[in-house]
RNA sequence: GGGCGAAUAGCUCAGUGGUAGAGCGCCUCGUUUACACCGAGGAUGUCGCAGGUUCGAAUCCUGCUUCGCCCACCA
């Protein structure tokens, strides 16, 4: 074994391995129980950046540990097109060069595209493997290939027929930038200053005007009314005369709609039926007309205005406030902070505008997808997020599934000559109805939420019947990051009951944000991005995987912390030299190769304390574990493994253990072996390259842990006497080597032996071995007390309710003994003094009995302390 | 405007009704035959603020402050 671990060439090598083993196959016949994963699919945008890297470690956790308990695991990869978002990198490298997709045109942009998908997409997985995930590579699906357009076609298809997809104009987000209709998640809402305008809208008839507030005095040309509260009694004589736009002059109504709030502006709301989305309901609820003065480009369409028309809706403001100055029709205009819709794709400000889409009636979908997790068919980890989802799908509209992007999926629609629509799966030549051959196929493509909505049983092979299928479905467990929840699990949830009758997962867990080290969203623009893959070459795929663990199911977002992943990667090493220390036992030699061989239980009864106490704590770490993987709580048994490993294995035991294991103690060497290894395996979820490696030390472990069969706990070895007895034999060291630091006296030093003996034997030295452990650990001997009895004053220490004296004159801090005694004679009579209080109130009745008798107990321990410490000072 | 969450050591974060924790950083000392990717020790905390419940609160409740996230048609 390499004096050091060394996390590259060792993750290579079992990279490699475990890709010829094939772990991640799923086996469809076997008859173990099922444990399933969709991998959420990354978009094709680039590369992988740290909330894949936190999403994939948490997900190939679940399935070694699964997979290690016996279940028959299939995590099934993919990718996504990702229509927008691929569009817009695209369109942004092609403006670099200098060009764009018009002038490409649409063939040469396709193949583009294709060029791009085919680059990235085995890059992504590549960067995968890099992790560490074990899928089952052979299932790996994309949203573009044939098979999964053909279940789209088909779900669009029924849906088309049942009625709950159509046609029809409406208002919906449009981003002038993208050309193209969003859906209302895909909104990004920004706060954002602009002028509040208030404008008088004189009446036709008589004497008076109406005064109404807007930030958008552009879009006064396409009012169509003014609307007040009903029953405002300040507007009551105006409602059903019209009264004037002030830019235009036409003449409109003044109507009462429930939507207008009296205490917002003026209480008086223009309505603009063509440009907002909320005036579009009060429209349709008057049969108000629609007037459009907006283009799909965002410019002004004002045949009558030529200082308006065509210009940006940004400039026409201007415009337009500077004529109701000039008019008079200004009263005044005040700043205004407000939200503003913004493509959360490309970040152009959103045009409410009407255009002719394609739409999913939400509701006969949407009640159901609440239902599964009302009813906790779907549970949702954290809790917390339960309830954001309940209140999102409630409010869930009608959904915009068209697209007007040169990529994705085609609305699989045509229309004949005759004016028959129908849909298709295979693009037809004539209408099913008339024959006619004079088709049209429709110009838009789809949503990519319609198809990911599919994915976790688009990719089982639904919706032909098939064993996959069967048995991996619904899948156990879908893990993503929660500012996804709105666009894809709920219509994950949604499209699963609607097509499989049944929920699409079980649990959904939703994993923290990796913030950048400055507390804010990693993003280019802001430099804090660290790319997970750097970390792998810097500190190995399982100090960043530890790290994950430690963070991933924290209910807040996590900042990125550098530190600790090489505290982790030092675990690493740590953990290596454990095993090394027990390796160099067997192989003494350097470069000896050999495998640290298996041998037989000892008897119960030939256990020391050690034994026995460390035995104990593997069982309860091994319950902890157990318990805490299934439950998400990485964090848990992270912190677990890693305190156990370090702060109990290698800093006691295996120090207690070392001359034993030198001498070919065949208990010691039994024990150290079994702690090793079972620990390695109890980590291997989390910490797989490692913890392969470590377990290829020894002889008779299976060809990775990963086919290990997880380690059962051992009732037998909860020994909470030999936990108990060993904390105070602990505690003892602990205070001996702080004492003898303070007299001067090198703790490290071997070649030193300072005599020791025993005046006052408490239960820290009660088991035969605790004299043994106390000698092996620090520099000292113990002598009989009769030797020094009678003598002078000796430096003694106090330790719980032991005595011990120094058996010679002490080296250069030997009169500072007393001092020493002093302090803790100090604490000791205060920490009495507040216990006797304690114990004095209303505590004592009150307080559970084993409580209140903890607390006698160290009162009890402290007053013999305090005895002893005041007889060593007169001494 | 509504909802949810967070505030613990210098930094990043665990934790939990009964004696305040880890990693990193800092100070002292030490070792180089498991590990300097190490060991031993140390300093640093009114566990955001104010009330309440309780024998006991960092932990439960209420209010407040600050930060974050989500939702929402304030024109």
């Amino acid at each position: 074994m390499e004096a050091a671990y060394q996390p590259q060439p060792t993750e290579q090598r079992w990279r490699q391995r475990w890709a010829e083993m094939d772990l991640g196959a799923a086996d469809p016949a076997s008859s173990k129980p099922a444990f399933s994963i969709a991998l959420p699919p990354p978009n094709i945008t680039g590369s992988l950046h740290m909330g894949h890297a936190l999403n994939a470690l948490v997900q190939d956790s679940l399935c070694r540990f699964y997979r290690m308990n016996g279940y028959e695991v299939c995590w099934v990869p993919g990718t996504d097109h990702a229509a927008i978002a691929t569009q817009n990198v695209i369109e942004r490298q092609l403006a670099d060069e200098g060009t764009s997709k018009e002038e490409l045109g649409r063939e040469a942009f396709a193949t583009r595209v294709d060029a791009w998908y085919r680059t990235y997409q085995g890059r992504i997985l590549e960067q995968l493997q890099r992790l560490g995930a074990t899928c089952d590579w052979r299932r790996e699906r994309f949203t573009l290939d044939d098979a999964y357009v053909r279940v789209i076609r088909i779900v669009f298809g029924e849906l088309y027929r049942q009625g709950l997809i159509y046609r029809g104009p409406r208002i919906v987000n449009w981003c002038p930038r993208c050309r193209s209709a969003i859906s209302d998640e895909e909104v990004e809402y920004q706060e954002q200053l602009d002028t509040f305008y208030y404008v008088r809208y004189p009446l036709v008839l008589g004497q008076g005007s109406l005064e109404v507030a807007t930030t958008r005095p552009e879009t006064i040309l396409a009012d169509v009314a003014v609307a007040v509260a009903p029953g405002d009694e300040r507007f009551r004589r105006y409602v059903g005369q019209s009264v004037r736009d002030p830019l235009g002059g036409r003449e409109i109504p003044v109507i009462e709609d429930q939507a207008v709030d009296p205490q917002v502006g003026t209480g008086v709301l223009k309505i603009t039926p063509g440009h907002s989305a909320e005036d579009y309901e009060i429209g349709e609820r008057h049969h108000l007309p629609i007037q459009t003065v907006i283009s799909l480009d965002g410019l002004m369409i004002a045949p009558g205005f030529p200082d308006l028309d065509g210009r940006g809706v940004g400039e026409a403001r201007e415009i337009a406030a500077a004529r109701l100055r000039e008019s008079g029709a200004m009263i005044r205009e005040e700043p205004l902070l407000h939200q503003v819709g913004h493509c959360d794709r490309c970040g152009t400000v959103i045009e409410p505008l009407v255009t002719p889409q394609w739409w999913v009636r939400i509701r006969d979908l949407a009640d159901p997808a609440g239902e599964a997790v009302a009813s906790g068919k779907i549970k949702i980890h954290p809790a917390q997020f339960r309830v954001q989802y309940l209140d999102w799908v409630a409010g869930l509209r009608d959904w915009c599934i068209s697209r007007q992007l040169w990529l994705g999926h085609r609305i699989p629609v045509s229309t004949c000559a005759n004016g028959h629509s129908f849909a298709w799966v295979d693009e037809p030549a004539i209408c099913p109805e008339c024959s006619s051959s004079d088709l049209t196929a429709d110009p838009d493509v789809l949503d990519t939420w319609f198809s990911s909505g599919l994915w976790p049983f688009a990719i089982l092979g639904w919706p032909d019947p098939n064993p996959t299928l069967e048995r991996f479905y619904p899948t156990s467990v879908l893990s993503t990051a929660r500012d996804i929840l709105q666009h894809w699990v709920v219509r994950m949830v949604m499209m699963g009951l609607r097509f499989t009758s049944d929920i699409p997962f079980h649990d959904v867990l939703f994993h923290a944000t990796i913030l950048g080290a400055d507390g804010a969203r990693m993003s280019k623009s802001r430099g804090n991005v660290v790319d997970p893959l750097d970390m792998v070459d810097k500190y190995g795929a399982d100090a960043l995987r530890a790290w994950g663990a430690s963070v991933a199911m924290g209910t807040q977002d996590a900042r990125f912390d550098e530190t600790r992943v090489e505290g982790y990667s030092h675990f690493a090493n740590k953990l290596w030299n454990m095993t090394r220390l027990l390796y160099l036992v067997h192989f003494p030699g350097e470069d000896q190769p050999g495998r640290i061989p298996e041998t037989a239980e000892p008897a119960r009864e030939s256990l020391q304390l050690a034994d026995r106490w460390i035995l104990s704590r593997l069982g309860g770490l091994t319950q902890l574990v157990t318990k805490a993987l299934p439950e998400f709580d990485f964090g848990g048994a992270m912190d677990a493994i890693y305190g156990f490993a370090w702060h109990e294995l290698a800093d006691w035991y295996l120090e207690l253990v070392k001359a034993r294991l030198e001498t070919g103690d065949a208990v010691a060497l039994w024990v150290t072996r079994r702690v090793l290894l079972q620990m390695a395996t109890l980590l291997h979820p989390i910490m797989p390259f490692l913890t392969d490696a470590l377990a290829e030390q020894f002889a008779g472990t299976p060809a990775s842990l990963d086919r290990a069969t997880w380690p059962a706990v051992e009732m037998e070895w909860i020994d909470p006497d030999s936990e108990m007895a060993m904390a105070g034999c602990m505690n003892l060291i602990s205070s001996l080597r702080k004492w003898l630091t303070e007299l001067g006296i090198e703790v490290s030093k071997r070649s030193i032996r300072v005599p020791f003996f025993v005046r006052e034997e408490g239960p820290e030295l009660a088991q035969p071995e605790a004299l043994g452990y106390v000698s092996a650990v620090l520099p000292i001997t113990w002598v009989e007390p009769s030797a020094y009895d009678g003598r002078a004053a000796r430096p003694q220490l106090v330790a719980g309710r032991t005595t011990l004296a120094l058996g010679r004159s002490a080296g250069p801090g030997a009169d500072r003994w007393k001092e020493s005694a002093q302090r803790e004679l100090v604490k000791a009579s205060a920490l009495r003094a507040k216990l006797e209080a304690h114990l004095d109130g209303p505590f004592a009745e009150k307080a559970p009995a084993e409580v209140v008798q903890r607390e006698r107990d160290r009162l009890e321990e402290v007053r013999q302390r305090q005895v002893l410490l005041t007889r060593l000072i007169e001494s």
